[in-house]
DNA sequence: CCTTGACCTGGAGTGCACTCCAGGGGGTTG
DNA sequence: CAACCCCCTGGAGTGCACTCCAGGTCAAGG
């Protein structure tokens, strides 16, 4: 029920190298250890790394992603707790829809691109404008 | 009708250095310059910034950006580049679509952290699991 | 007992994407 | 003509997110 390192590694695709700098870095819950000092991981770990996946991802940084996974593991009252998730969680929403922005931007300008080639098609080999 | 790297810098909202940056990079048009050495911008430009910026936010590097960009300016013939152009579009849409998984993936995740914190707020002052 | 393999720590190194100079030129303004 | 502001180049520096050792411990197998 609890798994080494490399195992974490194998099924998360981060090496263990890149899951001791997250713990390092606070973005990890820290791992109890056998008797000999290696780490057992949570299966839950695997959730929590899957989280931190998407959200680098999509380009947030790890300052960010460690903010919006604090107030899930925040250790303070459950209603503060449950304020400072709740700020959390609307803060992550906002960075979504910042995101599904650029994203709907980027598809607009894709299709604009279809558009232009799509109107040079039908006169191959003349020399395009600019 | 042509933009001093300044404008391009406040109109863009990158600073000079990173649009100089960019042009060493390919990722920009070698813009044309005043007797001076200035260098002068095609407005034309602003709209390839604003590309570029969004796929940036969306967590391209800019080794994937200026393959998507290449495209649509190359200089081959009408031909190839309309091919290219289709091929790069192609492969910019699959990109979208995998962030836009990745999107959903937060999203879900978002909304199963808050059904948790909903199914919390009847027992406030409870200690929380784990 | 010896080897093998997975793990440990602390610290140095890497690649990317900027960012910041130093030192200098050009053109307008007072 | 001096002061100012914007621009130039080449090169060094920065911050982030890993990534890679060296040198060592521990448990299992032969």
């Amino acid at each position: 029920m609890s798994l080494p390192i490399g195992e974490v590694s194998r099924r998360s695709g981060l090496s263990p190298d890149t899951l001791r700098f997250y713990e390092r870095e606070g973005l990890l819950p820290v791992p109890g250890r056998t008797s000999g000092g290696a780490r057992r991981y949570d299966p839950a770990v695997l959730d929590q790394l899957q989280v931190i996946s998407t959200l680098r991802g999509l380009g947030f940084g790890l300052d960010q992603v460690r903010d919006l996974l604090a107030a899930k593991s925040s250790t303070h009252s459950v209603r503060a707790r449950i304020d400072a998730a709740g700020a959390s969680i609307d803060r992550l929403e906002a960075l979504l829809d910042e995101k599904e922005k650029a994203l709907q931007e980027a598809r607009d300008l894709l299709g604009q691109w279809r558009d232009e080639l799509d109107s040079w098609e039908p006169w191959p080999d003349t020399p395009l404008p600019q």
